[in-house]
RNA sequence: CGGGGUGUAGCCUAGUUGGCUAAGGCGCAUCGUUUGGGACGAUGAGAUCGGAGGUUCGAGUCCUCUCACCCCGACCA
């Protein structure tokens, strides 16, 4: 893409009401804007790095089975009734319909709308297990929006929903998609910064799973074992008697950080008030046993550019940066054409600074963008019949000649 | 929802005990000079100061109400 055909720009100073490092870097970048508290609309460059993530999750999902559907925002307001959560989340948003009067919900969670939709096809236990994911709009009415793009009233959500016949063919299926979700975080480059951690599982199991990334502007606390590289969410630490509940390690380190995903043991929780029930081998009824899998798209979004950056801007990882490359041109348009041309046709994502700005603009800008790889075409280097080649996380910058560029990035 | 804070041009800000035509920077437009780390000069466009009401000869400035946003806390199937 020709960076003079974007329609957003660099910004130089961050606007007054963001303090967070993400949305201060997202913004000024001209990855996101914000429409209100909690609201954001996806720019250009931020919906290229949201579709990545969301291939590496819809991949991930894929790969355990999941189906994808689309689920409405909009719900009728007797599905929450049913579930007695019409009452009971005080992040729900309703609402009457202006001219109709009828009242709706709109969706916080996709619990309500899912049951009854396997209902409709899964009756024998020849039908199951089955697992139905979605990614979609999610709303929920905080108190208190805030820490950026972490925290949203309306924001994009993966949820994997997964039906079984016992608690034992779930919790199979539960460890196989908590391995699904550290190779979803080690892909989108914050694996090291990540840890499984235990935390409160409500009512129908003892623990639920979290997954919680390192950085102090994260929420909530947890207790790491490094020995293990898992965690014990604050909330019980007690119930783990203050040690790593793998290894019995008491040494653990208090930290903050972000709940980037949470799986759930639901067991039947939701399948009561749907009547969701199948038929046994011996002809009997019984409920459906069901888990729960979500991972907030821009909260991971928000967090990935939180913890890869310096003071100079985002250090997108390779996976989900915009742009493989930002191929800068110091006045030698027609030189940079040509490469960006070649490049292109090797399919490779090239961001092409062509814009009639000084040498340090662009510079400042590409820092800030933060693609991993930065080309340089400059008279200098093509002196040497050569373009520079710099790598955003690094300060050493190499000279390759014009007519291996390609090559190099094919290979990377 | 409790506490604290902030609203002046697209963005960041200044604006004294109420006083004349609301100031500067960024960005934008035109011209010229520049061109390896946010270039320089000149000219120009752009705000009835979040909104409503009030006090006053006179309100960006004082009072009341209200809206929005940020931070801390509470809350977060």
């Amino acid at each position: 893409m020709k960076q003079s055909k974007l329609f957003t720009k660099v910004i130089k100073e961050a606007p007054k009401d963001e303090t967070s490092l993400n949305a201060q870097f997202l913004i000024r970048a001209g990855y996101i804007d914000k429409l209100m508290a909690g609201v954001y609309t996806l720019l250009p460059l931020g919906l290229m790095v949201y579709k990545k993530i969301e291939q590496i999750i819809r991949d991930e999902m894929n790969a355990v089975g999941g189906q994808e559907v689309y689920m409405p925002s909009l719900h009728p307001i007797d599905r929450w009734q049913a579930t007695g959560r019409y009452d009971d989340i005080d992040v729900l948003f309703k609402f009457k319909s202006y001219y109709s009067k009828i009242d709706y919900v709109l969706g916080p969670t996709h619990e309500e709308v899912v049951v009854p939709l396997v209902q409709k096809f899964a009756s024998s236990y020849k039908d199951l297990p089955v697992a139905v994911y979605h990614i979609q709009n999610k709303f929920r009415d905080e108190k208190r929006a805030k820490s950026g793009i972490l925290r949203g009233r309306e924001f994009m959500m993966k949820d994997l929903y997964s039906f079984h016949t016992t608690q034992k063919d779930l919790d199979k299926y539960y460890d196989k998609v908590m391995d699904s979700y550290v190779r979803i975080f080690e892909r989108c480059g914050i694996g090291a910064d990540t840890y499984t951690t235990f935390a409160s599982g409500g009512t129908f199991s003892k623990y639920s799973h979290e997954f919680q990334t390192l950085t102090e502007s994260g929420e909530d606390i947890i207790h790491t074992c490094d020995k293990c590289k898992i965690a014990v969410n604050k909330e019980v630490l007690t119930d783990v008697k203050n040690a790593c509940p793998k290894c019995g390690n008491k040494d653990l380190a208090e930290k903050k950080a972000v709940e980037v995903g949470n799986i759930f043991k639901l067991g039947t929780k939701y399948a009561k008030p749907f009547n969701l029930q199948f038929t046994n081998k011996d002809g009997k009824k019984e409920y459906v046993v069901m888990g729960c899998y979500g991972i907030g798209l821009q909260r991971l979004m928000g967090t990935i550019a939180e913890i890869n950056n310096d003071e100079k801007g985002i250090i997108w990882p390779e996976n989900i940066a915009p742009f493989k490359v930002h191929l800068l041109s110091l006045n030698q348009n027609k030189k940079s054409a040509k490469i960006y041309k070649n490049l292109i046709k090797a399919g490779i994502e090239v961001l092409y600074d062509d814009r009639e700005a000084s040498a340090g603009e662009k510079f400042v800008d590409s820092d800030l963008i933060g693609i991993p790889y930065r080309l340089l075409v400059s008279a200098k280097t093509l002196k040497e019949n050569s373009v520079e080649i710099k790598k955003r996380d690094s300060d050493e910058v190499e000279l390759i000649k014009l007519d291996e560029v390609v090559n190099k990035f094919t290979k990377l």
